[in-house]
RNA sequence: GGCCCGUUGGUCAAGCGGCUAAGACACCGCCCUUUCACGGCGGAGACAUGAGUUCGAUUCUCGUACGGGUCACCA
């Protein structure tokens, strides 16, 4: 009856790739749906790669999908330190406790030796792996060298024969001949752990049971087992899943721009619909409802519900569930988000809060929002065939003439809102016997020149005032008249 | 190349021996409507392929094709 114990462990990029991301989110839901702990875990054995405020990058990703982790660098826990350079005194001990234990050995192989061995083996078309030279070194050579200085790692020391299981919830069970393994290093040159094994001992120092990872590690999973095995340790439960694709070929990577959370919030996705769009990429829910919120997600959340086929990013979806975010959230939070994007092009001193009302059914992407309201400062050239349309039966003829009758009933609007410039327009359509298109087609255009705006004619000139709409129509008529 | 894994409409996917093979996005049509959206209704579109097992295969087994992963002192 032990607890749930799973993490998260990336390593410090300065990058948190969205398919790294989501592990964390299944990853989280699994503790969380039993109440168990998640924990992060920051993986910077490779010193090479370190990048300056990288760990920030994730603290800050997972603080805003709402990712809290239990235990971690900054929040502590019992089971720290969570950054593994500053546990390689503890990887050195177990590296050396496995050596006691018989499954693992010292090499003392320059990388010289490993690059001419490895280039032997190509030339002769074998699979490049450690010829197991220093296996069979004796205690005195061992010690002697050890006494000398020589540099070394030490390697796992794969059973010659046989064949080991590995246990996959989605994969069921992989079954592989030990000839196939390497001896793969375990702890290196610079004292500091390999992934593999930092990852072994970590996990089962942390209590970790349940790991979710990317699917590039099924091929090494065997060697895991082994570890354990040698270590007499019980293995955590694990869930390899499937990549996030570009395309049927391609992995979704960095170049391509939309990769990251953070390049995704840039372009105008809200947060929630990012979460809740890479959950359904590789997952599926039981029911056919898609749109979740964290908290809903955790509840849904099933294992059973994994995929084994890599999922292609499709920006579409993403799109059309952001809408529906978008479309949920109450008026005033969606006015506040927006108006940033609304300033972009639209500085005028207009009723902002009105025109995020209009933008709001019509917005899937923030990003969208700039090009739909730069006509409220100053209206652009068009060209005189919008006025032509022939559902609504107008083309410049009809337009010109309409709009020479809208021009007085709008001067003598006194009281500028939409109600007083409905019914003003709406007596005159009752007056001529037209059909509404007929009357507000050709105005909307009058004053927008645009072939689509958020909101109809009315609203138009209701947010940009009396006196703008006339000048407009003004100019609007002149052109018509040209 | 060796080893491992995968393959249901354009995309995400449900399915777990018997179904007219769900649903969502995208697409098309219609309705609503002052444009565009929103909303509503409807439509087209899929089990990679060949054997085998079985009364019956999308579902189980094997082969083939295609795709991916992995073969580092990177994770």
């Amino acid at each position: 009856m032990n607890e749930v114990r799973t993490r998260f462990a990336p390593s410090p990029t300065g990058y948190l790739h969205i398919g790294g991301l989501r592990t964390a989110l299944f990853t989280y839901c699994i503790a969380k749906k039993v109440g168990g702990k998640f924990i992060l875990r920051i993986e910077d054995t490779d010193q090479e790669r370190y990048v300056e405020g990288a760990n920030e990058v994730i603290y800050r990703t997972l603080r805003a999908v709402g990712l809290n982790w239990d235990e971690g660098p900054d929040v502590g826990g019992d089971f720290g330190p969570y950054i593994q350079t500053e546990r390689r005194g503890i990887y050195k001990e177990y590296a050396e406790k496995l050596v006691e234990l018989g499954g693992a050995y010292y090499c003392f192989c320059d990388k010289e030796r490993l690059q001419e061995l490895k280039a032997v083996q190509e030339a002769s078309g074998v699979n490049p792996m450690y010829d197991r030279h220093c296996r069979s070194l004796s205690p005195e050579e061992i010690k002697e060298k050890l006494d000398a200085g020589v540099p070394y790692v030490i390697r796992q020391k794969i059973p010659l024969d046989g064949e080991t299981t590995f246990h996959d919830v989605l994969y069921g069970d992989i079954t592989v001949e030990n000839s196939t393994l390497d001896d793969q290093i375990l702890l290196k040159t610079d004292g500091l752990p390999t992934y593999n094994f930092a990852n072994v001992v970590d996990d089962h120092l942390m209590g970790i049971t349940h790991v979710v990872r990317g699917n590039e590690y099924l091929a090494s999973a065997p060697k895991y087992t082994l570890l354990y095995k040698a270590f007499g340790w019980e293995e955590p439960v694990y869930i390899h899943v499937e990549h996030i694709m570009r395309d049927k070929q391609h992995k979704l990577s960095k170049r391509d721009g939309d990769a990251s959370y953070e390049d995704l919030i840039a372009k105008g996705y809200l947060s929630e619909a990012i979460v809740n769009y890479i959950a359904l990429l590789g997952w599926s829910p039981k029911g056919e409802r898609e749109i979740f919120s964290l908290p809903e997600l955790i509840e849904e959340f099933d294992i059973s519900g994994l995929s084994k086929s890599p999922a292609i990013f499709d920006p579409l979806k993403l799109r059309a569930i952001n809408g529906e975010y978008i479309r949920m959230m109450p008026p005033e939070e969606f006015a506040k988000i927006a108006e940033p994007w609304i300033r972009q092009t639209c500085k005028g001193d207009f009723d902002i809060a009105r025109i995020a009302l209009l933008l709001q059914p019509r917005t899937e992407l923030l990003s969208d929002i700039p090009a739909q309201v730069d006509f409220f400062d100053e209206m652009p050239d068009y060209d005189l065939s919008l006025y032509e349309n022939k559902k609504m039966k107008t083309d410049r003829a009809t337009s010109l003439e309409v709009l020479k009758k809208v021009k007085p009933v709008l001067e003598n609007i006194t009281d500028w809102n939409f109600d007083a410039i409905h019914d003003a327009l709406f007596n005159l359509i009752g007056e001529l016997g037209v059909k509404n298109g007929y009357l507000l087609w050709p105005l909307r255009v009058a004053i927008t020149g645009k072939q689509f705006t958020p909101g109809g004619a009315i609203e138009a000139a209701e947010i940009i005032g009396k006196k703008s709409t006339l000048e407009r129509l003004e100019r609007s008529l002149k052109m018509l008249e040209a």
